[in-house]
Order: C-alpha cells, then sequence, then structure tokens
RNA sequence: GGUCCGGUGGCCGAGUGGUCAGGCACAGGUCUGCAAAACCUGCUACGGCGGUUCAAUUCCGCCCCGGACCUCCA
C-alpha cells in the first residue's frame, strides 16, 4: 500500500506519516463526557477514528489506539443536582449507553478506554511536575498552568497571547497571574467529588486529564491526536502545553487530526433550534440506520463540514441496498491475486489524508464490475475511466468489495440479512413458489397479482433467469 | 472584531494547471410475458472581479457568502 499521509493540524500541511516507532503506532482521542446520549456530532470522531485505527493496523504490525472517557466534570455534576441522581449512575449509564450507540454505528471499541476517575494519581503527578518546572502555581486551593511559561502557547490552534486576551469573554478570576491560564486543579466542596491532593481536596480540570490518560497508556510523545476542530482550541492548545512543559519534550502528538464539525439541517444541533438529534433517534428508524448513517459519515471527508439531512441518510442506505443485493449476487470464490489488487486499489485513498469519499467511489466502481459480471453487461467504460485491464470473473470484485469495506467498517453483514431480515418469511416465500406455479402456466394475470400484492407489503420481487429473489424495502 | 476552514452541475460530493470524477434524481436504450434489478447512453459545473500563464475550477490578490474557534461544545 503506498505511504501514508496526513494532514497535520500542527504544521498546517498535508505530510507523509512517520511513526515513532513502526513496530508499534499509536493513536489518542478525546473521548465523550459522560452526562448525557451521544449526539450525532459526537458520533463524527468515533467513526473517523475507528476507520483510521483500521487503516493502520492494517499497515502496521501493532496499534494501540485509547480513547477515553471523561467521568468527572462539572456538567456532570450539574446533571446529577438537576435530576437528583448520584454521579456514578449517571456516569455508568450513560458510558454504557455510549458503547452500545458507537457499537450500534459498526465502530470496533478502542484498545484502551481509560476514564479520568481512574487517573487522579496522574493527574496530580502531573500537576506536581508542572509547579516543579515553574509551569504552574497553586493559588486559593487551585492549580493553574502559566501560558506565558510556555513559549509555544498557541502555536497549535494559531493563535497569540495578544488574541487570546482580547478575545476572552469571561470574567477573570483574581487569582490567576495572567487572563489565559488555565486550571489544573480545582477545590470542591463536600457536595462536590473531589479526591486529596497536595492542595487540598479537589479535582481536576479537564485538560489535565487528557494529559495524563495519554501519558499513563501511549507515553510521553505518541504519534496520532485526534478530536473534534472545535477542541483545537482551548482543550488541545492546552493538552500540547501540559504534556510538552511536564516532560521537556518538543513535541506531545507528533500528527494532529481534527475532524470536521456536523451540522443537521444547514445549522448548529441546538435543542433551541430543535435539531438536535442523537444516536438513538437515528437508529430508531430501523435496523438499517446505524450503518447507513456510517455511510453518510463517511460520504464526507472528515475534515470538510457536513450537513446531516433525512434524504441523506435514506441516500445512504439505498446505496447500502445496492451493495448488498450485489454482495447476495455474488458467487463465492478463492483468494486471488487480483482480488488483492482490486482491494488495494480501492483502499488507496485511505492512505491520502484518509480519503473515505474517494474509497467509496472505487468501491461502487467495485460494485459495478460485479454486476457486470453476474448480471450482464459491458464494464469496458468503468475500466477504461479507471485505467485497468481487470478480466471480470464472477465473485471477484465483490471479494475484493467485502474485503475493502471492512476497513471502512461498512458492508460485513450478511446480505440476506440486510435484504430480507425481519418478522417470518414463509408466507412471502409460499406466495412466491405460487407465483412461480402461475408463470409456469402463463396465467401472468395471477402472478402480476400476487406480485403486487407482496409489493404492498414491502416486499420487491425480481426475476431473472436464475429464478426470483425478493427483498423488503 | 481576531484567527482558521470552506464556497463544484437539480441535490450530495471527490479532484486537478490543459484528455473522465462518482453517486442520487431525471431522460432514452438493452434485457424481461410485463416489471424490477443490472448494464449502456445523455445531462458537462467549479461564488464574483481582477492578475499570472500559451492555458485556471485548480496558483495569486481583492470582494461577497457560509461555517468553526476565540477558556472547559466532538
Amino acid at each position: 500500500m503506498t505511504a501514508l499521509r496526513f494532514h497535520n493540524s500542527l504544521t498546517r500541511r498535508e505530510e507523509d506519516f512517520v511513526p515513532l516507532d513502526p513496530q508499534h503506532v499509536k493513536l489518542y482521542v478525546c473521548g465523550p463526557t459522560v452526562y448525557d446520549l451521544a449526539h450525532l456530532g459526537n458520533a463524527r470522531p468515533v467513526v473517523v477514528f475507528d476507520v483510521l485505527a483500521r487503516l493502520l493496523r492494517r499497515l502496521y504490525p501493532r496499534v494501540t489506539y485509547a480513547r477515553n472517557i471523561t467521568d468527572v466534570d462539572d456538567k456532570i455534576n450539574a446533571r446529577a443536582r438537576e435530576a437528583g441522581e448520584p454521579i456514578g449512575a449517571i456516569t455508568a449509564r450513560t458510558t454504557s449507553d455510549f458503547h452500545r450507540d458507537m457499537a450500534a454505528l459498526g465502530n470496533l471499541p478502542p484498545d484502551i478506554e481509560p476514564t479520568a476517575t481512574g487517573h487522579i494519581p496522574e493527574m496530580i503527578a502531573m500537576t506536581e511536575k508542572l509547579i516543579e518546572r515553574g509551569h504552574a502555581y497553586a493559588a486559593e486551593g487551585h492549580v493553574l498552568f502559566s501560558v506565558g511559561s510556555f513559549a509555544d502557547y498557541g502555536k497549535l490552534s494559531g493563535r497569540n497571547q495578544d488574541e487570546l486576551l482580547a478575545g476572552a469573554r469571561v470574567d477573570i478570576a483574581p487569582y490567576k497571574r495572567d487572563p489565559g491560564d488555565f486550571v489544573l486543579w480545582k477545590p470542591s466542596h463536600e457536595d462536590t467529588p473531589g479526591w486529596d491532593s497536595p492542595w487540598g481536596r479537589g479535582r481536576p480540570g479537564w485538560h489535565i486529564e487528557c494529559s495524563a490518560m495519554s501519558w499513563k497508556h501511549l507515553g510521553e510523545e505518541f504519534d496520532i491526536h485526534g478530536g473534534g476542530a472545535d477542541l483545537l482550541f482551548p482543550h488541545h492548545e492546552n493538552e500540547l502545553a501540559q504534556s510538552r512543559c511536564a516532560f521537556g519534550t518538543s513535541f506531545m502528538a507528533h500528527t494532529w487530526l481534527h475532524n470536521g464539525m456536523l451540522l443537521v439541517d444547514g445549522e448548529k444541533m441546538s435543542k433551541s433550534v430543535g435539531n438536535f438529534l442523537t444516536v438513538q433517534d437515528i437508529l430508531a428508524q430501523g435496523a438499517w440506520a446505524g450503518e447507513a448513517f456510517r455511510m453518510l459519515l463517511l460520504r464526507t471527508h472528515y475534515r470538510s463540514g457536513l450537513d446531516y439531512t433525512q434524504p441523506a441518510l435514506d441516500e445512504a442506505k439505498a446505496e447500502l441496498d445496492d451493495s448488498y443485493a450485489m454482495l447476495a449476487r455474488a458467487p463465492a470464490v478463492s483468494e486471488t491475486l487480483v482480488i488483492a489488487e482490486m482491494a488495494e486499489w480501492a483502499l488507496e485513498p485511505l492512505c491520502d489524508d484518509l480519503n473515505t469519499a474517494l474509497a467509496l467511489t472505487r468501491l461502487r466502481d467495485l460494485r459495478t464490475l460485479e454486476n457486470a459480471a453476474t448480471v450482464g453487461g459491458s464494464a469496458a467504460s468503468v475500466l477504461h475511466r479507471i485505467g485497468k485491464g481487470w478480466a471480470l470473473v464472477p465473485g471477484q470484485a465483490a471479494a475484493a468489495f467485502r474485503q475493502a469495506s471492512a476497513v471502512l467498517g461498512l458492508m460485513q453483514g450478511e446480505p440476506k440479512a440486510w435484504l430480507q431480515g425481519g418478522d417470518d418469511s414463509s408466507a412471502i416465500e409460499a406466495a412466491i413458489a405460487a407465483r412461480i406455479t402461475a408463470r409456469a402456466a402463463r396465467d401472468f394475470a395471477e402472478a402480476d397479482r400476487i406480485r403486487a400484492a407482496l409489493l404492498a407489503d414491502g416486499v420487491v420481487l425480481e426475476d431473472s433467469a436464475a429464478g426470483t429473489v425478493w427483498k423488503r424495502v
């Protein structure tokens, strides 16, 4: 496979990916704060970086993908107060909901899923290091990171201190030496979760959590850090500052990747606009919806903005219908060099900054080739366009399609289950048998009557030389 | 206001200094008892104004429009 390239947010350029250790690639992605059901926007980075992890695993002998669970946060505390529910109950339930929803979208679990509450000692240790090295100070029970102590502060997000100051739109706490200084540790009252620390009972700031967890599981320096573009500042800027200053390193992650924001019906999701959608809302549309939503996400390049609309989801479902139908028709074949070559070709775009949209286009081409081979027709124009001289053997393009799709986490289900899944189908089979008898007797009126009746029940028939097949719509 | 990222055909959406994206929709065709599916053909766009160039959707400048971020939203 060709060399991996990424658009690195840190350098704002596309560059070749060079692992720190080619035997072991390390990836960290910011996970959810578990206070409520995952919404559509939460799903995008999970899907995008799931594809990245699958791709890395294909290219390198060992990959460690860590994605955290933020289970200590003031939003969680607020939710617990409102709902009168214990914090532990909220975080446990929300974490399990998150796992369920992400699995429904076809995501594999990360290799490591550290929780913030499980890493308080590491956070305290890092905070102490930062104080020792003169990058942080304690004041009134708080510990603050001193942005003025780090010359590179602002480099990741592309801002300078003056801009940050000018843009500050919150009241500046009196104990801050610099308005840009941010909290590493803050005091907790009796009614708020807290841990004993050298600065009294308190809880960590948000940013230090990710620095501590990535340090614990991936080391002081690692390969790739991912997350939503909205986290670039302040979260990632602060993480980077904490980690580099605590360890005296020249970088935290070598490559920083940021996915674009998801809109719903052209607007940022919000409850007031009424376009707020959770993953559960999508999944409720049917058994097909999880995979269709994943397809929808991957049809757009991860760095671009993406507008979710219902017609777009329906189109993604229709594409899956067509693909599963193709897979259902294709005969099984044994692995060949051509199949490997086809799959490699389809996946090639992923190496160019994870171009999933182009990879999907190539999968469509494989689908057309397979259809031409199994159903009939000429694929000469497709072969000419893609510049390939593949001989069309039924089953081969389908096998390549299936292999390549696995890296996208798509179209791995049983075609029959996708097309015909649902309630008991014996009545449908019986009706089809009756229709075959009618057709054999050239009683087309009866045959058409049966077909129309099935269609009314959402069942579409397709006659071919090989017999009659059916699918639900 | 500042920083950054975008504006591609009816819709979605890649990409490129000059020969084709692709999908959906639509219109023809082949096949079929009729359909459906599949395949074939057609539909030829790159926000506006300048500039560089033999040649710009692709590079540069300005303008317009949209979005993200500007201290804890993926």
